[in-house]
DNA sequence: ACTTAAAATAAGTTTTAACTAAAACAAATT
DNA sequence: AATTTGTTTTAGTTAAAACTTATTTTAAGT
């Protein structure tokens, strides 16, 4: 059975894990907000539990089985965020925290109960893909709308941020996933831009358009 | 902002407290399975919180603030076992463990939409009533089956136990809160009981009898 | 090649919440 | 009154998971 603690690291390790499958140290200190030997000692045990490989000094070696039980804990978390959402109308700006505390339910009932209730999505509320009970992902073909050119014609997908303060500047602006956007501008200085849609035209910084996916 | 063991310290509280407000570390060792000087240590620090008074050698009294604070997790405990059941097509008997975990989410928003969501119930799938939001208990007025007479016409309202084991017991037999019962029999050697509900008549031992409340 | 900065590790400490063993106390029985 | 029994407390230990400080290793810059 895995600590609250461990589901923590994993879940660290989801989201820093790097195309090669390796994670640093440093990384992972800076992610958790725990100081480096703190870690260090930590990753030891999760060689024993066959989660990572690692020669000193080196980068950490997440193994498949490493990756597979990240993947869960995420699965768990976005399930959850979804269900929040969907079922028991809880603001997306909201439903972040809960789900932090959730995902560390152990019971598969559960969360079996809340994938079928909600017809199996493929997508949390952010838009970010739920992982399969096998722990694999359907990566989405997406691209940040700070990416986008002028005139392109696209629609909100996802975000890649979940704090609280971001997500009531997305909803004072009625910035739903599934809006449709047009770019009318782009600032050379500061890479600021010019959005329409829903019939209106908002400026939007390089910071927030960084953190908006979007599709043709 | 208490800790889960804390919190389950509270729980066993509610679950152990007499008449007169007072607890005793055998009893919350044994609860808990807990040594004694270990819940000894801990009720230390519940003095500090003012969750009990206590003097050396004496019994622990349970101060009012203490009573709400473990009113207040049975509240959450019975809640998340009332949606369990009603939302998300959980069977009664396999509720407990979940909502073992589930009572430990520090959300006022979750449990406040549970509570809507399922229209302020007064009592969990059990039967047990769910303290409100000042941690207040609505007592109902019920006896145990095995406290009844012959031929006497009562009505199932609760069951006292919550284990797997027993409540598959219950349904194997069809029998379900709000189910109408007959005393029909009373053996006077081992007070095992026949019981006439559903237009069929079961054989009840006396251990079963005690653990399900009914009303006339 | 040498120096230095950054990253990683080692060693030892702290805190929390459990434990065991032993001592102190209270109540009941002889 | 003395003894036994059971309860409660004290004292000291352990394990997990964090910490700080100091050292080692690697990599980068001169």
């Amino acid at each position: 059975m895995k600590t609250l603690t461990e589901e923590n690291y994993l879940k660290a390790i989801f989201h820093l894990i790097k195309t090669d499958n390796t994670v640093t140290v440093t990384d992972l200190s800076k992610f958790l907000n725990i100081k480096m030997p703190s870690v260090n000692s930590m990753m030891k045990k999760f060689v024993e539990k066959d989660w990572v490989r690692y020669e000193s000094y080196k980068p950490l070696e997440v193994t498949e089985n490493g990756k597979k039980e990240a993947s869960l804990i995420v699965r768990k978390h976005r399930l959850t965020e979804m269900f929040l959402v969907k079922k028991m109308n809880i603001g997306w700006e909201n439903v972040h925290d809960i789900a932090e505390q959730l995902e560390h339910i152990h019971s598969d009932e559960f969360f079996d109960k809340m994938d079928e209730i909600l017809d199996f999505p493929k997508v949390d509320p952010h838009g970010e893909p739920i992982p399969d009970k096998d722990g694999h992902i359907v990566k989405q073909d997406l691209k940040k709308l700070s990416a986008c050119k002028l005139n392109e014609n696209i629609v909100l997908m996802a975000v890649t941020l979940d704090t609280e303060d971001f997500l009531s500047y997305l909803n004072e602006r009625k910035l739903t996933l599934g809006t449709k956007l047009k770019v009318l501008k782009i600032e050379n200085v500061d890479s600021t831009m010019t959005v329409e849609f829903l019939g209106k035209s908002e400026i939007l910084s390089k910071i927030i358009c960084d953190k908006l996916l979007v599709k043709a």
